[in-house]
DNA sequence: CATGACAGTCAAGTTCCTTGACCATATAGT
DNA sequence: ACTATATGGTCAAGGAACTTGACTGTCATG
């Protein structure tokens, strides 16, 4: 494929993930949570999986642990996040949702689910499979958000 | 589709776009541009079409006016830009690319080709035309940067 | 039990973007 | 032609989010 295609390809993942990142905070908004950035979601994805700790969250947005913990705080301040005790390590604080932290990441999943779902106006079921595995294929594990 | 497959299709688009971002960044810099950011990226691609102003810019990137003019201000301070007199208007002030501008420009597309071409390893011909086309048919004119 | 590694926070500084004010020029209404 | 309003651009000040550096407390290794 030419490197024209591949620009083009390029171009329209940015612009499709302006689109992904835009409705999930219009959504966010509509369902009356107006104080979470996407970072803070990024957060939130990470709390949720389990076992996570301030330094976790740091690895997962690719930021300082420093930056990482003001997150955290925002999110505790507002009532998302709780920080308990690690009975395996007094040093670390696990971090868990609040039914608050819940119901947000609910409305953010549902947010992003619309949006993709109304991609769906516009490709087939056969396209919209298509575009899963094409992105499932290339995507690596890795930093979360990008650095700009 | 499932609202989980949706959601699914929505996080890859971040991630993708996280590592096309990358690419492109780790390119230019490889390349020896090491005083550009993501936004100037998109400061260049308005320009490179041609007629633009500050305010163009500044639409273009979703941001106030001050902001675009602030990142013009970077471009032309490193040779990447230029200023000229609008004929039509005393006002305005056409910005265009130097040849150093050219230099970069090209930089970036060819780092954001090869992060896409490395794709093919994981994707045939096919796999990776639908992927081009099913974002083409999603993806809609508007803000090319998100607001995180 | 001493030394080094690690979790987390505090403080200060930087960067990027915002709001608000302003000047110069263009455009529209009368 | 004259005033009023809108627009292009910049200057200045403020704020939000991140960084680096220093520090405390706890774990792990010898």
């Amino acid at each position: 494929m030419s490197d024209q295609k591949h620009l083009d390809v390029a171009m329209l993942v940015l612009r499709a993930s302006t689109q992904v990142v835009d409705g999930i905070q219009h959504g966010l908004a509509r369902r009356g949570f107006h104080d979470v950035r996407p970072s803070h979601g990024f957060v939130f994805a990470r709390v949720r999986a389990g076992d996570a700790t301030v330094a976790d969250v740091a690895g997962h947005l690719g930021v300082t642990k420093q930056a990482a913990s003001q997150l955290v705080e925002h999110l505790v301040q507002r009532g998302y996040l709780t920080r308990a005790v690690d009975p395996r390590d007094a040093r670390s604080r696990l971090l868990a949702l609040t039914a608050r932290g819940r119901a947000c990441t609910r409305a953010a999943e549902q947010a992003a689910a619309e949006t993709v779902a109304a991609w769906q106006g516009q490709l087939d079921a056969a396209a919209m499979t298509g575009l899963r595995a094409a992105l499932q294929a290339v995507v690596v594990p890795g930093r979360l958000r990008p650095a700009w």
